[in-house]
DNA sequence: GTAACATTCACCCATTTAGGTTAATGTCGA
DNA sequence: TCGACATTAACCTAAATGGGTGAATGTTAC
């Protein structure tokens, strides 16, 4: 799946920090590091991780590196999300259905002295 | 954040099947692992994540585990995930009206011969 | 009681991650 | 040209992950 290296870049708060950060306007990677106290080295890292999921894009100008966010893998997730939800809800409420219609055929069968809870 | 957890237990199409297994109805780990290549051991380790991030719950009887999909977490994240598309989207919308401002004003006070693109 | 079953525990291995430090590379400015 | 700046590269360590095997534990069934 793709899914895979959006989720992994999402499931850490610094990297979710640097997408908010990147959410109010382009920046250099500098810039994105200042408020971290990890090295600038780490940050870099953590870029990486999120260009290879493809939220961040990156433009060189001199030595300046220019961060860009990138929604199109976050909405696509965010998209998966809301179908698997929507899967789980027909399951489940299938499920619990077909559960109350056996209890109503056990009732059916048995006295119905004491109704099973 | 517990989002981490959630996400990271996510991360992984293993995990993703065994929760799709589980929308259909509760299971054993036996019965969880059986599609799977891999050794039961990992399939329980899987399993192991996926509680760590509250996404199934166990409840023993004798000797079977039955595994139970528990919706909350994923609930939670898919929340998230929605607020903060909404905060990129008000975001960038914010900036593209500033820049545009600019631009107005660049051909406001330059004689607007060619406009810049 | 004993054999089969369900599951985990305790290890082993390779890979990835998150952090670090110290170069190396390339670019700007005087 | 030369120093300062921006960024990555190369290496180190510790921890987590995903896979494996084999033993241990507890339960069912005969």
């Amino acid at each position: 799946m793709d899914l895979d290296d959006t989720l992994i870049a999402l499931a850490d708060d610094t990297r979710r920090q640097i997408l908010k950060r990147l959410a109010s306007g382009d920046a250099r990677v500098t810039e994105v590091a200042a408020p971290f106290e990890i090295s600038l080295n780490s940050v870099s890292k953590h870029i990486r991780i999120l260009e290879r999921a493809g939220l961040v894009s990156r433009r060189v100008s001199g030595r300046d590196h220019f961060l860009s966010l990138e929604r199109a893998p976050f909405d696509e997730l965010t998209q998966w999300m809301l179908e698997t939800r929507d899967f789980w809800t027909r399951r489940l409420d299938a499920l619990e259905a077909a559960l109350r219609a056996e209890d109503a055929i056990a009732a059916a069968k048995n006295p119905p002295k004491r109704r099973k809870k």
